[in-house]
DNA sequence: CTCTTAATTGCAACTTAGTCGCAAAAATTT
DNA sequence: AAATTTTTGCGACTAAGTTGCAATTAAGAG
């Protein structure tokens, strides 16, 4: 399966934990955040964080802080940008690639502020 | 004096703590965080917080949350995207104006992540 | 399969940005 | 100048995230 085998070419332990993050990561279509994933399983925050720094490090997932100080995590795919809504706070990933280039800079991640969808009806 | 007019426009009372603060953001090229804030003057952080907060409804002051987990405020000019350095944390207005648009979202702020100029070198 | 070793887990204590209640101080109204 | 209202500053608090440490678990060697 490909979280054995992801973990393996990472030079990882599989633990159940791991095991268990991975597998919400992988159905997930948003970032989520620990309480997003303490609302699906049990686990402890120290766990949790530690964790995801380590797949951070090993490039399996991506991270950024959205407007309500916590810090999301995804699958590390294409690149894409996220949407934050400043009304419901929801994260959201846009489908569309962008190009925006700047000299000297080099741009790994856009977040798109504003209101979504939802909370603009 | 600018400082004086914006405040009576928005029925505030002018205390010292506010004109020291607006002072600030008028003089900075960079959105500032409270730590910024007060490496310049000394001001408790409630009043701070409180101020800004205040501001921010009256619309004088914008903020977004960065990658340090601070949040940065600055006045609310023309609307302008920013730049956030993952190695040094250091924030950036981008001068060039953006364009971006996505069906039924209003985008309200661009945040560009990855690495500056200076730590690009 | 069992032993050994090294990594991981879970808990509690801690850190840090930001918030809140409240009494003192400063602004504005009368 | 007195009365009323708002703001300030302090300390206590909250919540996300980190760290130290003892107990547990994974994985390789025999």
């Amino acid at each position: 399966m490909k979280i054995e085998k992801l973990i393996e070419e990472k030079n990882l332990k599989l633990t159940s934990a791991r095991r268990e993050l991975l597998e919400i990561f992988f159905h997930s279509a948003k970032p989520l955040s620990f309480e997003d994933v303490r609302s699906r399983i049990k686990m402890d925050k120290a766990t949790f964080y530690r964790n995801v720094s380590k797949f951070e490090e090993q490039a399996i997932l991506g991270s950024f802080e959205s407007n309500d100080k916590k810090r999301y995590y995804e699958l590390n795919t294409l690149p894409h940008a996220h949407f934050v809504c400043k009304i419901c706070n929801g994260v959201e990933c846009i489908k569309e690639p962008f190009s925006m280039s700047l000299d000297g800079y080099v741009i790994e991640d856009i977040i798109l502020k504003g209101v979504c969808k939802q909370c603009n009806k």
